[in-house]
DNA sequence: TGTCCATTTGATGAATTTATCAAATACACA
DNA sequence: TGTGTATTTGATAAATTCATCAAATGGACA
């Protein structure tokens, strides 16, 4: 991770945002895998347990487990106990806007050039 | 990353999304980096040449580059060059919505309890 | 052409994340 | 209490990302 410089607070975005922006990172961290958003993706469906969601998403149990940690950590989803099993529901709505706008980007993304994974464009800098 | 296995149609959000979740999360990935946020936060205020931001993010030049490096990939911004320097741009403004609602988001769980960083909450599943 | 400035690329070690396995914990129920 | 099911935790190797340095590239301009 970076140290940070004195810091220059000459513009507006500069000053205030310094640990809002290692704060957001982190959230931007906690969406960063294909389980996670999948998990979140299946919980805007509603709530569903361990197992279910397991199954749903199709990793190992345990691992199941730690993304859904990483979740909660990330404050993403709650977790309430029903009887022996552990029920997940996302926490805020705004999670499911957050998937929205991300999906509404990559869509205009898509119809303009597609490759954000193959990465034939936007790999090279102005020559 | 993980093998998915010969997948789940059964449910509605299990359809057609699985490459989308995939692409999704490599946007998201895209974002998790303090310096890549702070870089696009800045840019929210208008183009910037890589010097520029190099100041105002407090890293060195060659890792604000690769940082850009990475944005451009994901299709967040632009580049162009001007003279002998490369200026860059947000590329959709999707994106300051996805950091908007981001912020948003954080806001909300800030107001509710303190500690997305420290993890004293959220920390532990039901008992 | 040669030199300077701006930016990118490549190489590399350190740090972090991912995926897997084994073991622990929690609860229900006989 | 003991057994079975559900979930979490801990350990660990493999893969990925981060940060730093040195070298390469591109353009401006003398």
């Amino acid at each position: 991770m970076d140290i940070l410089p004195p810091r220059d607070a000459s513009r507006d975005s500069t000053s205030g945002e310094l640990p809002l922006s290692v704060v957001k990172a982190e959230l931007f961290k906690a969406l960063a895998h294909p389980a996670r958003v999948r998990t979140l993706e299946i919980l805007r469906d509603g709530p569903r347990s361990v197992g279910d969601l397991q199954g749903l998403v199709g990793i190992e149990i345990s691992h199941m487990s730690q993304q859904l940690s990483v979740l909660r950590r990330a404050g993403l989803v709650t977790a309430r106990r029903e009887g022996s099993s552990v029920i997940y529901a996302l926490k805020d709505p705004l999670v499911e806007e957050l998937l929205a706008v991300a999906r509404h980007f990559l869509l205009g993304a898509l119809a303009e050039t597609r490759n954000l994974l193959a990465g034939l464009q936007g790999e090279a800098p102005p020559t």
